[in-house]
DNA sequence: ATGTCAAATTATGCATCCGTAATTGACTAA
DNA sequence: TTAGTCAATTACGGATGCATAATTTGACAT
């Protein structure tokens, strides 16, 4: 929060992604300007900077809008962000785990483990669990010793959903959430000990299938419900979601 | 070459990757706007893109210096660039390729078929091949229709020799040229060959083979002359170069 | 009522100015 | 000689004003 494009941009993207802007209104760096009492050097920053990270669409002379995701958006979304992170995953197995990827990688295990392994859960629970996968995550694709792996995955980071952080919950999904976290849990189990075991061949393939997941599982063990909820965020386009 | 801050990016990115700006000079708003004879806003807005792009860091308060690649550092961002190319391939295997990209791959191993089909080659041939090459790349990758491929390329496409297009020349070195152009074709034959097919696992492990082929042959067929040869270019650190 | 043209509004791009923070360099004191 | 403090320069971030380009609106004519 220190300058104001910097917050500028924090504010603007979270209030994208949370559906806080109407889809359909211009943003023009004036508007944006008002609306975070910056004036328009800053605003201009930081519209060009969400822009260039993919969520605005610049309209030449007429200001910006959101960029609006569909479904098929997502899948596409995740699938490089699959790919990307089962590089990251292979390398690590390459070159073998560093003590500090260790002890992160652990402690996330430790975390989901104590989750799955109790009856119910609740929000609180499900937060803990997004915690641990973005811990997982992020120690994975930080420590795979490309740097580029994790500058090409920021682009679409910020994608919700996409994110490793992002295991969006579905109201009234409990029994799916727990059965998405155990799964989710026991492939981590599974790509470190490929990475353990040097292994990248396997840690690379079993990255892409599980970090694939969120969106995949999506379909799979929720169906319409999942897209239906992203669709009251206003993430995902109207005309995305299958009529009923 | 519109706006100011486009065409300041354009200059500073030919000037760093050219090697015409010294490594060790730190880059102000205010040198760059002189040099350039614009005022410091746009100058702002082109260093911050640069920046973001990943050739220049930001030296908090005290401007920004030219990225430093070394020779793993490009070998990284190579690693990054197959992959990417490679899930595109197989998309565009599984898709079924459309009529455009059908027309420009054709047209680009045309190209290059030509070219290796003759016994000597001059500065022109491999200027060719270079335009074919481009051509061949972006065809699969602006068609693979996944949007998010293209966009994540984009970030790593400034680094050099790591572009499908940057087939660097190395001085006195016609033969191994002639060598590379020559495997590189065929392999742009084969990958077509399964993406025609409707092989998608051929032609994605064929693309990341392919795509990564600049920088790993460079090492196979030239050696050190080529390490040697980006040296003088100013891209890559000295410290990186086997000492003769 | 519709089409065309002009004027006004809107939006952008860029330059300049100001306030602030940080670094550097010089001077003084131990 | 060295260390510490203070001042000056440098650099940045942000606001504002102006020029230009484009879009929209409104009026007038057909």
């Amino acid at each position: 929060m220190s300058t104001a494009v910097e917050s500028a941009v924090t504010e603007l993207r979270g209030m994208i992604v949370n559906g806080e802007l109407p889809i359909s209104e211009r943003i023009t760096e004036s508007s944006a300007g008002n609306l975070l009492g910056i004036s328009r050097t800053p605003a201009r920053s930081a519209l060009s900077q969400l822009e260039s990270e993919g969520l605005l669409i610049k309209l030449e002379g007429r200001g910006y809008k959101i960029r609006p995701f569909s479904f098929a958006d997502l899948e596409k979304a995740t699938e490089v962000r699959s790919v990307l992170e089962g590089i990251a995953a292979g390398r690590l197995a390459s070159m073998g785990p560093s003590e500090e990827a260790t002890v992160a990688i652990e402690k996330s295990i430790a975390m989901t483990e104590a989750i799955i392994s109790r009856d119910a859960v609740t929000k609180r629970e499900i937060a803990v669990y997004q915690e641990a996968n973005e811990i997982y995550h992020s120690a994975i694709v930080d420590t795979c010793g490309n740097d580029f792996v994790g500058q090409s995955l920021e682009r679409i980071a910020n994608i919700p959903i996409i994110a490793p952080g992002a295991f969006t919950e579905v109201e009234g999904m409990a029994q799916a959430e727990m059965l998405r976290m155990t799964v989710g849990h026991s492939q981590h189990v599974i790509i470190w000990d490929a990475i353990r075991s040097r292994d990248p061949v396997r840690a690379e393939s079993m990255m892409r299938e599980h970090a694939g997941a969120p969106i995949r599982y999506a379909k799979l063990f929720i169906g319409d419900g999942y897209q239906r909820k992203l669709m009251t965020t206003g993430i995902v386009n109207r005309e995305d979601v299958p009529k009923t």
